[in-house]
DNA sequence: CTCATGTCGATACACTGTATTTTGACGAGA
DNA sequence: TCTCGTCAAAATACAGTGTATCGACATGAG
């Protein structure tokens, strides 16, 4: 029995909806992140006391779960392009547009099972286009490893950003940037490489670093779809 | 100012530190979760007032901070192989164990910077095993592309891992397991592709898999090491 | 011995998710 | 029309949270 089985009740009088309570809550999360969301607070921005929200959810965990797949509706693209890389590279760059809209979306993103209408509508679209290219646990590991590289590399995005916000306006890389903490285990000399990464190395844009690693992990997948599950095929030591 | 920075308090006689706070926090995170870590509880395993605990932490956050950080001395190899694919492999697999081990780490990585020591020394680790082979943005990338895939990989299997033990005992994978909701919406047909996985699709062991993909990112890895950056080359389309 | 310092414990506050009880409105039977 | 039962909604209650504040006490200096 999970959220998604539980039926609306009867729609009476009562202006309140599960959807109307979604909407508050992503609103609260929006403005100031998932630790703004208290049923208290998603029940006064409808005029309702906290109370009536059980009757539409049934905990706090559910309405994360609901939130989740709302924000799903706005990652799953209107129009599928043919081609599976396409496919996949869209999904992941509306993924992460989704968690720079909702930056909460980062922090429950992969936390748990995502199995809301909207979610495995995704998952559908994605799924098609690989119809017939391969067999099933081929396409089911390019898609997961996708799936691993984006959520990985979004949620670090996002807890870089954070960490720059907080420690205002970062200088550069969060190397340089997160105060005296770091400068001094550098200077003990025991992190020589890291010394020059943060030294030598180039500020670069969060976007193009989020592609061009896409776009690596693209490539593997295409190398292992040309050749289906059971070859093994090393490039490099 | 961060944890980090601050220094330990002088050694009174009181027998208490940061290490035994940090100790006591990640028992209580191992038994219950990290849901179950309230500093009031902390400060009563150490037969302590919970108004104790801030003069060694000034935050909840920052204990959670010196959590993540204590594992990563457990992450951290005991010796390096000289091989840099090798490297990561391993420090994929550890940082996998780890979060087995603690499975409230799954819910904490990549969601802030960790800039602990120990994790400062896994990353040094990491890049000095890139040392001399390419320019540092190729290493830079490379490192955050593997970083991201097993972070994402890891926190993805957790979460199955326990969505599997709440459903009870689950019979396949988590689409057959997770109750009858999920089952409905593929009886609607609105969902044929991801029917056929259901139904067709093998139960893979989560490590296989998990390696399977880490390989697949590795070899994306070497290709791009062979070809330093700027230079692109698309397998397939 | 007195006094200042500064550490520790107790208390307090605002808030959380949720269970339980109270209220009140509305429809059915007399 | 009046009464009563039913059921949804509101109010209250509870056990817990992170953290600020304050009072006491022990320990060191003069």
């Amino acid at each position: 029995m999970t959220v998604w089985d539980r039926p609306e009740p009867p729609t009476r009088p009562a202006p309140l909806d599960r959807e109307r309570i979604v909407a508050a809550a992503v609103a609260l999360a929006d403005e100031g992140g998932l630790e703004a969301v208290s049923l208290r607070k998603v029940a006064a921005r409808l005029d309702v006391g906290p109370m009536r929200l059980y009757g539409y959810i049934s905990t706090k965990e559910e309405l994360f779960d609901l939130m989740v797949d709302e924000v799903y509706a706005e990652i799953l693209p209107e129009e599928q392009p043919g081609d599976w890389r396409e496919v996949l590279r869209v999904l992941a760059h509306r993924t992460r547009q989704a968690c720079l809209r909702h930056e909460w979306l980062a922090d429950l993103l992969g936390g748990r099972p995502a199995l809301g209408p909207n979610a495995l509508a995704v998952t559908e679209a994605t799924l098609a286009v690989f119809d017939g290219l391969t067999d099933l646990d081929t396409v089911m590991r390019a898609v997961e490893t996708v799936n691993a590289y984006f959520t990985g590399a979004i949620r670090r995005e996002i807890a870089n950003l954070r960490a720059e916000r907080a420690s205002g306006l970062s200088e550069r890389e969060w190397q340089h940037a997160s105060g005296p903490h770091v400068r001094r285990l550098l200077a003990t000399g025991r992190f020589p490489a890291l010394a020059r990464f943060v030294h030598d190395g180039n500020e670069v844009d969060a976007e193009v670093s989020f592609a061009t690693g896409l776009d690596w992990v693209l490539d593997a997948v295409a190398a292992r779809l040309a050749r289906p599950a059971g070859v093994t095929f090393r490039i490099s030591g």
